[in-house]
DNA sequence: GTGAAAGCGCTAACAT
DNA sequence: ATGTTAGCGCTTTCAC
């Protein structure tokens, strides 16, 4: 049989209260009748019902996390660090796929406020009004990590797109690709021209270079898509640099110029966006903005527990630290 | 305020055990209460609390599940498998990443246990003895994924590593193809040779070829590890052909091979195993040995639920159909 | 077929 | 500083 607080209470002679303040540390307990209370409990083994312990203070341990896609290198190494560090804080994982449907989202939302989970992380490509809204009116607390979801008044954490792509599409400009073509994620939902679309303009606006509509491309974030589009634009012209917003992409646009007999990166330079593991495993290897993936989960789940806590956030917005990895993807 | 099962009583002027069970369906309702019940929890909105119920029940709808690394697109589609499928059971997913090491699986072991979690999904690279030891002390229902899961008396869902393996190596063989190296896993815990080993062995021995010793390396399951491995083999000989034991593994093998200037498959063939999604998107494409990863998390989450229910399971292990992917990466 | 009541294991007033 | 007690929302005997 399981040892339940009763147990430990009579066995150390005091009341349940009295073992409940032990282990909560909520109140002040007699150092002596501590330790008594202690002992018993190392020696028994008990552990506290988590179960009955939600049912009271109608807050679980537990945090879900809705992603929007389980087999994305991405969204893998992002869940090893809210699970890690969530751990530490003595937080469990509840894990949703919504496979990026906004019905699932809803459905876990109202699934996840039914478990009482504490907060919730919510990790979407493109995040929307509408997921916000939702997930107001639960009052799950909650953070969020998404390209756009800078354009939003909640809690999250991510890089300064803007930077990384201008200082991207910048490097490019300097070493003398002119025809960039940039590849963007699908926009419908998103409000305006994403962070990273932005920086693209910037720096081509300093080089005096007007942005043509050929050069720009949208798709999913896949590398066959990828393929496809690289595919189709090399029937017809031939870019100096392909800008891809994510690594499989980029990796999709590198195999058919490979596969079209062209060379990476004498004939075309491609660069990626993420750095997951395979970037580096490519040939040639993938040049990419990092993002600190692991410590962009690691920071979420803190941040949530500090707004679970009740502490002053001075910044909603929380941006770290993005590298430019130059590999060999991109002319020299 | 959230609704009760005590607010839908008296809104439909009934007993809440009454109530409990029209949603239970435990015991019969006269079908006029039922109906008026029915509309009552549809215009209210009310959900059972299912921390109420776990209390009592001490059965709770989530499944815990314990794999050693979220940053791992074999993982990563496992869990997609087994988070859809158990959906539709209606149970939740609560993930536990162990990074491989005994003490943290443990730990879950305990914590799940402490969770009254339903079942448990294991997912190890390499399940040991102590392991599932602790598992059945803990009273927790579970399924395992794991490449020596056959060697135990569980439930498991895989493919046959041996058959698998005996067929790729012969497909190496017949290419002519005779000095093979093998790289298999690091095979501490393991009790004997691995079916995949044993497999790779048999082929051999058809041919009438001794297993030379400086032909079986090991080491863990990373781009890295292949990469350093094949390296250093370089130094001293030149196979003919490489069979790696995962795709991340020949991935660093293959590139070890291009960067020494070597071709793929000209000089040496290289086959995978697992047809991850990287397999594709390297050039040469990577031949491999596909394991229907979505399926065994599919399969596995079916196992375990007819498990719960008590169902009687006809074979504790079942074993789902792989194939030999034939890309780019061994000779024609 | 239905209701009353006990109790799952715990926390948090409220007493003392 | 410690104990007593009332629930949290639900399932499940046990009566009727």
């Amino acid at each position: 049989m399981t040892v339940t607080i009763k147990d430990v209470a009579r066995e150390a002679g005091v009341s349940i209260s009295t073992v409940s303040r032990v282990i909560n540390n909520s109140k002040p307990v007699s150092n002596e009748i501590r330790q008594k209370v202690l002992e018993v409990i190392k020696r028994t083994g008990y552990v506290p019902n988590p179960v009955a312990r939600s049912l009271v203070t109608k807050k679980s341990q537990t945090i879900g996390v809705i992603v929007p896609d389980m087999s994305n290198l991405f969204i893998g190494e992002l869940i090893n660090g809210i699970e890690e560090v969530g751990r530490i804080y003595n937080y469990d994982i509840l894990l949703c796929n919504s496979y990026g449907t906004e019905e699932e989202e809803f459905r876990y939302i109202n699934l996840l406020k039914s478990k009482q989970v504490a907060g919730l992380v919510f990790v979407s490509w493109n995040m929307t009004e509408k997921q916000v809204k939702a997930i107001e009116e639960s009052n799950i607390k909650a953070v969020y990590i998404s390209k756009n979801a800078k354009d939003f008044d909640v809690y999250s954490v991510g890089i300064n797109h803007f930077d990384a792509s201008y200082e991207t599409t910048k490097h490019l400009l300097e070493k003398g690709l002119r025809k960039i073509l940039f590849i963007r994620s699908s926009i419908e939902n998103t409000i305006a021209d994403s962070e990273r679309f932005k920086g693209y303009k910037k720096a081509l606006k300093e080089y005096d270079i007007e942005v043509d509509k050929d050069y720009v491309k949208q798709g999913d974030m896949t590398s066959s898509c990828g393929y496809e589009i690289m595919k189709k634009v090399l029937e017809n012209y031939t870019p100096e640099a392909v800008f891809a917003t994510n690594d499989e992409l980029a990796i999709g646009v590198m195999n058919a110029i490979l596969d079209k007999g062209l060379d990476v990166p004498k004939d075309i330079s491609v660069v990626g966006y993420d750095d997951t593991r395979i970037a580096s495993l490519t040939r040639p290897k993938l040049t990419t903005v990092r993002q600190p993936i692991y410590d962009i989960g690691a920071v979420c789940i803190r941040m949530l527990v500090k707004v679970l806590a009740g502490e002053e956030i001075s910044d909603k917005r929380v941006e770290l630290p993005y590298k430019l990895v130059l590999r060999d993807s991109v002319i020299d």
